[in-house]
DNA sequence: AATTAGATGTTAGAAAATCTAACATGTGTT
DNA sequence: AACACATGTTAGATTTTCTAACATCTAATT
């Protein structure tokens, strides 16, 4: 349900035009467009964001969090191929990422669906 | 929560720009404006959109609808007076209303808060 | 210290979406 | 026939969003 123009989801998501878009390019999100051309977003995409957010917030890079999708799960583009991916890839990614996790995990990426305080 | 763009609630409602702008000069709808003077419209303001269709496809008048609104709850502006309103008043307007009303009920208007069928 | 890469800022010009205001139309009422 | 109400249509202006390019900042590498 792609509902929402991109100023409101920078509004939800406090993340400039710029990022947002930039997010897509690295096809970490895949917003639906109108007739136009123009960005809809789904809350969905919203949550994603969000998430993108916190992943960044938390060190990893862009790279990182689109190898994250790819294997977990694939919340975003739902795209048929699971794409395997080679063991030794993996880890010499996490590896990498974890140069830059020199974060005390203080408090928890417990908040994600936060989306609710925006609904009544 | 204004969030959604007139075209969003055109879909949303299967109203025109120019039934959802027409309502809101008969104060039937509030919907917020942008800086730059664009309509956001709220999830409130699609149910109340709903609903006002439903009232006109069942014959009321938009100056009923207001009327009703006025009195009976006042779902949209939040304004603080409840209006006095005289029962002569009331029921000369209901009787106006009742010569339109040849309607055999056969859907009840139970189908309201049916936006949940937009969001998974 | 200089360079490189990743993420984001900024700007310009074009295209799309929305706005208001005016006038037109259809349907039912007087 | 004239009217009122709800809606359609159009025009011109303004806002929003788009892409693309170039700038900047920070961290990693050389």
């Amino acid at each position: 349900m792609p509902i929402l123009p991109i100023s409101i989801v920078m509004q939800l998501t406090d993340l400039t035009a710029r990022q947002i878009r930039y997010y897509e390019e690295q096809k970490l999100i895949s917003p639906a467009r109108t007739e136009g051309n123009k960005r809809m977003f789904s809350l969905n995409d919203v949550d994603a964001l969000l998430e993108i957010k916190d992943y960044l917030e938390q060190g990893l890079n862009v790279a990182g969090i689109r190898k994250l999708y790819e294997t977990k799960e694939m919340p975003l583009n739902d795209q048929a191929e699971p794409k395997t991916l080679s063991d030794a890839e993996l880890r010499n990614l996490l590896r990498e990422e974890m140069k830059h996790l020199a974060r005390p995990f203080s408090q928890a990426s417990q908040r994600h669906g936060d989306l609710s305080r925006f609904f009544k």
